[in-house]
DNA sequence: TACAATTAAATTGTACACAAACCATTGAGG
DNA sequence: CCTCAATGGTTTGTGTACAATTTAATTGTA
C-alpha cells in the first residue's frame, strides 16, 4: 500500500547508503593504515602531497573540501609524527607553508598494498566499478554545484 | 608516464568521492532539518521509527550500522526533544526500551518536502538514480560481507 | 598614510563515530 | 543456589567535521 509518508522511508534514501558506505569502507582502511600511524583523514592528507609536495590550509581545503577547522589540528598531528613541517610564510605570514619531509615521503612505500587490499573488499568488476565513478562524479558536482 | 604510485593517486581512489559525497549531501541536509531541530544522524534515526514504533539499542544499531557508544548521547538528545522516550525494559533489565512520541511521529508532517528538497540537488536521471542505488548498495554488502 | 575591508588560520563549541573499558543484569552449568 | 560467562548499554578517549567567531596580516582606498 502506497502512502504520502514513502518518501521517507529509509530503503528510498539515496544517501544512507552512500553515507554507509563511507563509513565501512573507511572502517575497512583502519586497520590498514594503523601500520602507518594514520587515520584515514591524514591518509588523505598524505595522498595529497604524495602528488604535492609543497602546499597550504586553503589549498589543501580547497582540494580535500576539508575546514580550515579540521585540517589545523589534523596537520598538527601529522607534524608531530614527522611527515609533513608547517611554517608561518615569509612572503605572507597569513598563510602557513606546509610541506612533506622525508620520513613522509618514504611513508608512501609503506601504503602501496592498500589500494588493492581495499579494491578486493569493495570487489565490483571493472565495468561496475567506473560506473559508480562516474556516477557519484556526477552527484558531487552537482551538490557543488548548487549555490542554493 | 606510469608509475608504481599510481594507485595512490587521489583521481584513483573510489572511497574517496563517495567520502565527499555522503559529506557533502549531509551539509545539504544540514538547513532543511534546523527546521526539524534535528542533525542528519538524528534524523536517519527518527526515519527509522517513523517506520518501527518501538525498538532497543541493540536493534537501531544493527538497523543503522551505529555504534551503541554513537546511540546512547544520541537517543538522550532525541528524549531531550521530546522526540522518544528511553525507558528499561522489565522483562529484561538490560534493554532499553525506546518508543516514539506523539510529538516524534507528528514531526514526519514537517519532513515531507525534504526528499525531494534533496533529490533536486542531487540532480540524477531515474536511470542514474537507480543504477548508482544498485552499485552503491552491492559495494556495501561487499564490505560487510567480508570477515578479515 | 591611516584605516576599513578582506583574507588565511586558528579557536571554540557542538555533534558524530567508534574502539575499548566498564558495569549491571541475566542465564547456564556445576 | 552459586558462580561465571555472556549480553546490552553506558562511559571514556581520540579523532574528525564544520559553523561561527577571533586574530593577525595584508590590501585597497580615501
Amino acid at each position: 500500500m502506497e502512502s504520502k509518508y514513502d518518501s521517507l522511508k529509509l530503503k528510498n534514501q539515496l544517501c544512507f547508503p552512500i553515507y554507509l558506505c563511507s563509513k565501512e569502507i573507511i572502517r575497512k582502511y583502519t586497520p590498514l593504515l594503523e601500520k602507518l600511524d594514520l587515520t584515514y583523514t591524514q591518509y588523505v592528507v598524505m595522498m595529497y602531497f604524495w602528488e604535492k609536495e609543497t602546499s597550504n590550509v586553503k589549498e589543501i581545503s580547497q582540494a580535500l573540501l576539508l575546514d580550515s577547522g579540521t585540517l589545523t589540528p589534523l596537520l598538527k598531528k601529522l607534524e608531530a609524527k614527522g611527515y609533513i613541517t608547517r611554517v608561518r610564510s615569509t612572503k605572507d605570514e597569513r598563510n602557513l607553508d606546509v610541506t612533506i619531509t622525508k620520513k613522509g615521503l618514504e611513508l608512501r612505500n609503506n601504503a602501496l598494498s592498500i589500494p588493492e587490499n581495499i579494491g578486493k573488499c569493495i570487489n565490483l568488476s571493472k565495468e561496475d566499478l567506473e560506473k559508480l565513478y562516474e556516477l557519484i562524479y556526477k552527484v558531487l558536482l552537482n551538490v557543488l554545484k548548487e549555490e542554493n
